[in-house]
This record gives structure tokens, C-alpha cells and sequence, in this order.
DNA sequence: TATTAGATTGAGAACGTTCTCAACTGATGC
DNA sequence: GCATCAGTTGAGAACGTTCTCAATCTAATA
């Protein structure tokens, strides 16, 4: 009687059964064809045994891992885990699993991963990438992010100069309505915090500036203040130059959630509130957000974590399969944080 | 010239050295004897070509596979995520790679992802059981949890009844030391909120009572209130619950740390001002703790996360290794939500 | 009864690696 | 000149699966 404690393999269920281990395949395979007598006797000795077939073997076999790699900067970081959930979740629907690989916004860290998840024949990757704008791939290593054989696609940021699948947010039409909805209450001096290289940050500005100049309110670069990734409470550093340098601003408009928790943090210190003092509005939602009322721009995580694992899916089976981006709709969710300025309604 | 557009095996690389296949391994493996002149020759094909073994084939071979898989319940739970990501860390300096298995904290997905992953021939697991106590694994199932062939390590929670080594933090002492600290306020009537069914909560409780009685106050039980994992804002449900049946509550006490959230709604919506109204203290660090000023006890979830590799790898070692329990001290870290009990104060 | 189509079955190759074993090479000592 | 030895090398088995191909069996037909 098997209790799980040795792994059997084939060969042993088909001397259970009696049968050549090209019967049993037939049986647990599905395929073939089997008398009733025989698989019944296979099946028994299945269960006996308590027999599964070894993914290695099939993996190596078949040219297929079931199993793909979720490579991104950290885990830890609330979008990312949201969507490591959703891929997870349906990847689980196809009997596939998950391999994570955290790169920690590093570069090399990013190059070392993709080669090791080649070498583990992972079925399909699914990259959010470190690579912002401007930066450029070395040749010696421009195959892991090019190269055909293993499928691959972009999540939430794009590689520009790479012909790959992209799944986002349609964060440009997204960020131009949540412009919008600021200039509506009546702000004109509206701070934006954000880490500018990434892909996704900068189209997030193209649609901050057209709601600006369909207002006809001029853009003012200094009042777009770039957070580098790694740097600590760049957030309250930011919100703290861009109050000090533009007392003007009445509304502060932060594009990565990372930053938020820590802008909140300079309010407090300087004892404003929302959105009495100033207005907020962030992307991307969290506990907190919720707990403090902040007008939020959600990306809904779970239906880009699906989108990918289908694409990847359609990727693997079609690997010549045209290239397409995708567009998530993001919506704005309206909660306490920003009201008619202060100033504005004084003035009026 | 290799791109890595092709995956090359050790027969190509052997065929373009002019050796065989036998010595190419010699030189890669870095065994056995092979003179400077083939060693050379060999180097030189696997770099033209970008050879990278295969790990597939490697792990059939081997009968290791360089994964190891941690089974959780959520991802998208803080302290699971930072604990991936300091196992993930410590796996990589080793080569290894992460197998992400979420349970959804629902027994059947668990023994599902054990099925799946050991099948896969993971080199081994660390588990986060959703097991709690009173729970009776099927023997069906057991195997899945006592059989010795997979080395396995329980992280953060035991299952009672089976024996496997355990890393988690100093849950009954830390809490002791909490529940300490808010009677050396003053605070008599501590209402505690958690989810019992944890083993870790026990011990958190076990610590509560032996703090209470070592102070002569009465542990009275419904000051002790219970969430079920899967409801919605528990945490505000039973705060609610908590500051109505016993309104002379001075000091709420937290035991898990997704609870904290809606208690902190709960206490907004009261109108209710920690630490001027009601004290609070909770478990597990967060973005919320720091800015809400929360005195939390924080565990050294990185030095959990090491701690639970290094024992893996041992065990991978050495499978007769004797179990053992390792306790990781959690740290009080005290902010302000915690002072002198106002009717207390005002009493004096 | 002989023939044949179709159903059923097993032997064995292949996937890409590691590693044992045996064989070969030169050089040294007698 | 021959035996010995260390250093070097290659053939091929094994890991556990899938699946092709050919062989065997069954039953139905002429």
C-alpha cells in the first residue's frame, strides 16, 4: 500500500498491474487505445500505489516545465503582490505554477534571473521590467529580452525598442481624467510627485499635461518633482521641496503608490489636512488609502494579472502570434481627499 | 555565434570542441582530470555558443531540481510577502529558485499545492499551514505532511501532532512583554481582537493571561474577541463589539496585524483618538503602523526567512537531522499609541 | 476454415544531463 | 624492450517519462 512515502515511478505501477509501463501511459495519458480489463487493472494499481508522474521526466520529455516566472522588482511592493495573486491564481487553473524572482529594481539582478529561468525551461515569462526610459540594454544580453523561444511578455511597463506583448493601464487617459477632475474643483497649481523613468510614470504626465493645456493652464516643470526608486521616503521629501518651493500649490498629485505613505507623513508634520489644506490624489490603492479617504486612481490588478496569464497562454501556443499591447481601463476612485481649494475659494 | 536563440546541448558544445560529451561535462562540472589544451577547447565552444545546461535534465538526473516552494496563504498578506522575499533572497545566493503556492488559507488548496509540488520533485517546502488547531488532517493526506522524503519546515505556524522542525518568533513572550508594558500604564481592562485558531495567537493569548495574572488582574474572556480569517473588516466589527459590551476597555490589544486596519476605522468613526481615548497596540509591522505612530510588536520577519532556509538546506543535507523549534525574538517597538489611561488618570 | 480489419499491447528510442567504467596515451623504471 | 603507472579520454547507462512502431490478438467476414 503506497502512503506517499517512497515515489514510485512508471515502471512500478506496470508491474503492479502486469502490463508494459507503454500501457499505463496510455491509461494515465488518455490517449491510445485500452481495453476496459487493462485499465481498470492499471487504475488499481494507480491508486495502490498511490502513483503521480514525475513533472521532471515530463518536463524533459515533453519540452514543458508547466511552470512559468513572474520576474519583478520586489514583492513586498502592494501591486506587485496583487498581481503575483492574480497570475498565481490563474495559473493554478491551468495546472501550471509560479516561480518568483525579485530583482529589486537592479539591472544585473534582472539579467541574472532571466538566464537562470531560460536555463529552467520555464514555459513563458512574465517581465516587469526594470528597465526605465533611457536605458539601454547591452547587446551581450539584448537576447534574453528579445530572443523567440521562450514566450514573454511585458506587465505593467514597457521596454521601449522591444517588440513585445504589453499588458498596462491606459495610465495616460486615466492620469488625464484624474487631471481633469483636479482642475474641475478648481485647482491650477496642481504638484505632481513621481518616479519619472518608468514607462508607465511618464505616460501617467502625457495625460496630466494634456488635461493642463485643454484647461489652458501652462505647464510648470518645477512643480513635476522625480523620486528615485531606491531613495528612502522620497515621497516626504518630495511633497516637503515642492510646498516649500510653490506655496502656491493647492493639490498634490502622486503617481506611484510607493511614494504616498510618506507624503501623508510631510502633511501631518506640517499639520495640514486633506483636503482642506491641500488636496491629494494618488494611484494605485492600498489599506491606507482607504483608511485615509484619498481620492485614488485604482488599476485593477486582478484583471491585467488575468490578461497576462491568457496572452502568455495564447503565446505558448502560438508563439509566431502577432504582438499587441493591452489596455487595462483604470478608474478613479472618488473618495475625501480633494475638495474646491482653499485659496481659490476665498479668492472667488 | 550563439545568441541564445537556440537552446545548445552538451552534445553541441562536444561536437564543435571536437571531444566528447563526457569530457565537456568534466570541464563544466569541474571534475575528474582533463589537460589545459581540451579544457581550453572546450571553454571556448561554450562561450561561442552560450551553452547553459539544462536543469531540467540536470534535476531528472540529480534528482534535485534547485526549487524550493513555500506554501502560504496570501501573497498579498504583509508579513507573508516580506517573509518571501527574505526567502527568495537567501535561496538565490544558493542558486535556488521559489515555487509560490497561495492557499487562500483553504485546507483543500493546500493539500492540492502540496500534491502538485511535490510531484514536481521540489527540493523542499516551507509551509504556512492554514492547519489550525482543533483541525484534524485527513490520514489521507498525512503523508503530505509527515513523510520524510521532501524535507519540510513549518514557518510561523505548527500543526500540532506532527513533528517538523518550526521557525517562528518568541510569540508567547513577546506578548507577555506587551501586555506588561500596557499595565505599567495602567491599563486594567485590555480588550484583546485576533484570530484564535492561529497557533500563533494562542501564544500570543498564553502570554496576555500569564501578564494579567502575574499582575493580579482577572482575565476576564469576553474581553477576548475572535475574527474568522475570511471575514470582511473583522478587525472594526469586533472593536465595535469590544468598546460597546465593555465600554470601561482602556486599551485595545491586537493580535493580528490584517485586523488592525478597520479597528483603526472603527476608532475614526467613533470619533475615538489613541493613545488621548482608547490605547492601541498591535502585532506585525506596516507602511499604516508608522504613520498611524502605532507601538507595535514587530518580528524580525527577515531573520525568520533566513533562519527557515538555512535550516531547509540543512535538512536537505541531513533528512534524519533531529527537529527542533527555533524561536525568533519579536521586538516591542513602542511609538505613541499607547499612554496612561484617561479614567485612570482622571481616577487618581 | 482461412482471411482480414481493427483493437490492443509491448519493446525501445528519445529528451539532456551525469558519471562509471574501461580503454587509451606517454613517460618512467627495470 | 617490456611492464607499470598516472593522466586523459570516450562509450554508454541511467534518471522517468512519452510515444512510435511493429507485433499480437480478437472477432467478423467470405
Amino acid at each position: 500500500m503506497g502512503n506517499g512515502n517512497q515515489r514510485y515511478t512508471i515502471d512500478d505501477v506496470a508491474k503492479l498491474a502486469g502490463v508494459s509501463k507503454a500501457t499505463v501511459g496510455r491509461v494515465i495519458g488518455n490517449y491510445g487505445s485500452v481495453s476496459e480489463k487493462t485499465r481498470k487493472k492499471v487504475m488499481e494499481a494507480v491508486s495502490e500505489l498511490d502513483y503521480v508522474p514525475n513533472t521532471i521526466a515530463q518536463g524533459l520529455r515533453n519540452h514543458s516545465t508547466k511552470t512559468i516566472a513572474v520576474v519583478l522588482g520586489s514583492i513586498k511592493n502592494n501591486y506587485c503582490n496583487a498581481l503575483v495573486y492574480a497570475i498565481e491564481k490563474e495559473a493554478m487553473k491551468r495546472d501550471y505554477n509560479v516561480l518568483i524572482c525579485n530583482t529589486h529594481e537592479n539591472l544585473d539582478k534582472e539579467i541574472k534571473h532571466l538566464q537562470t529561468i531560460r536555463s529552467r525551461q520555464v514555459d513563458g515569462i512574465l517581465l516587469i521590467s526594470v528597465y526605465t526610459v533611457g536605458k539601454v540594454i547591452p547587446d551581450k544580453y539584448r537576447y534574453l529580452y528579445d530572443s523567440p523561444d521562450i514566450p514573454m511578455i511585458f506587465v505593467d511597463r514597457n521596454i521601449i525598442g522591444i517588440k513585445k506583448d504589453l499588458i498596462e493601464s491606459n495610465n495616460e487617459q486615466a492620469s488625464y481624467e484624474a487631471t481633469k477632475y483636479l482642475i474641475s474643483l478648481g485647482h491650477r497649481n496642481i504638484g505632481v510627485i513621481g518616479t519619472v523613468a518608468y514607462s508607465t510614470v511618464q505616460e501617467r504626465l502625457k495625460g496630466y499635461r494634456r488635461a493642463l493645456q485643454e484647461a489652458g493652464i501652462p505647464v510648470e516643470s518645477s512643480m513635476i518633482v522625480d523620486a528615485e526608486y531606491s531613495e528612502n521616503r522620497a515621497g516626504q521629501r518630495l511633497a516637503a521641496k515642492l510646498l516649500d518651493e510653490h506655496p502656491e500649490t493647492t493639490a498634490l498629485y502622486v503617481l506611484n503608490n510607493t511614494l504616498c505613505g510618506t507624503v501623508l507623513l510631510e502633511l501631518k508634520r506640517r499639520g495640514l489636512k486633506t483636503p482642506d489644506d491641500v488636496s491629494l490624489l494618488t494611484w494605485d490603492d492600498d489599506e491606507i488609502n482607504e483608511l485615509f479617504d484619498i481620492t485614488t486612481v485604482v488599476q485593477k490588478v486582478d484583471e491585467i494579472g488575468k490578461k497576462a496569464v491568457n496572452r502568455l497562454f495564447e503565446l505558448m501556443e502560438n508563439p509566431q502570434s502577432q504582438v499587441y499591447t493591452q489596455k487595462v481601463d483604470a478608474q478613479l476612485v472618488i473618495r475625501k481627499s480633494c475638495s474646491v481649494p482653499k485659496k481659490h475659494a476665498e479668492r472667488k
